[in-house]
DNA sequence: CCGATAGTTCGCATTTCCTCGATTTGATCG
DNA sequence: CGATCAAATCGAGGAAATGCGAACTATCGG
C-alpha cells in the first residue's frame, strides 16, 4: 500500500470541471470546426487563426451575453480555449496542444 | 454551417460531472491499483475481481462515511464503477471497458 | 468628444453540490 | 430473535455553480 497519495493533476480537475457543464462542452466541440458551426460570411477574421467571436457563440447558445462571456473566461482559466481582440470583437479558440496534453494526462492518471 | 446541434452524449457529461470532483476522481485513481493503495491483508475478497469495500476506501478518503457511499454511489450511476455485495460489504471496482467507452467518444466528440 | 456596438464585470436569485450526523436497511452470528 | 456491523438513505447547513439583467469598459466611426 503507497502513503504518499498522489493528488491529481489540479489543472486536468479545473479542466474537467469546466468541461462538466453541457453548454461549456458543446461550445468547445463548435470551436473545433467553426466554418460548420457558424455563419462564415459574418466572420470578421480568420476563424482558424483567431476563431469565434463571442456574439457568434452567443447566438449559437442561446444564453444571455453575460453568461456566454463568464463561460468563455472559465474555459479560458482552464485552459482550453485563448482569447484574441480583433477590434471589439473577442475571439476564442481551441487550445488543441493544451487540450491534447491534458488528454495524456487523463489518460496515464485515470 | 451545421444546424442541426450535435448535443454531447448525455452519458458523457454525466461521467465528467462526477469526475470533476477531486476526490472522486482520485478514488477511480485508486481504484486502478487497489493493492497499491488499499491494505491487501485485510481485504475480505479479491480486489481483482470485485474491487474493494467501502470502508477502505472511507478510510483513504477521510470523508464521513455517508459521502463516501454517496460518492460512489454517484460514480456507479456514470457508469464508471460496478457495485458487488460479498456479505455486509459492498465493493467497488472500476468498469475499465465502459471507461475506455467513454475515452474513445470523449476523444472523438471533443 | 459622442454615440453606438462588443465584451467584461457586478449584484443577485435560484439551484445544485458538498459534507456532515442521524436514522434506516441489510446481512451475519450467537 | 436480538445484537451487531456495513452500507445506504435522509435531513440540514454552508458553499459553489447557474444564469440573468444592469452597470461598466473598450473600441470604432463620425
Amino acid at each position: 500500500m503507497e502513503e504518499t497519495a498522489i493528488s491529481p493533476d489540479p489543472g486536468l480537475v479545473d479542466a474537467l470541471r469546466a468541461l462538466s457543464n453541457p453548454v461549456r462542452l458543446q461550445m468547445l466541440m463548435w470551436l473545433r470546426e467553426p466554418e460548420r458551426h457558424f455563419p462564415l460570411e459574418e466572420a470578421i477574421a480568420d476563424p482558424a487563426e483567431v476563431g469565434v467571436c463571442v456574439s457568434h457563440i452567443q447566438a449559437r447558445a442561446g444564453l444571455a451575453q453575460s453568461t456566454v462571456s463568464a463561460y468563455m473566461a472559465e474555459l479560458q482559466r482552464a485552459g482550453l480555449v485563448k482569447a484574441t481582440r480583433v477590434g471589439k470583437w473577442t475571439h476564442y479558440k481551441r487550445d488543441d496542444q493544451r487540450i491534447a496534453q491534458l488528454f495524456a494526462i487523463l489518460m496515464e492518471t485515470l
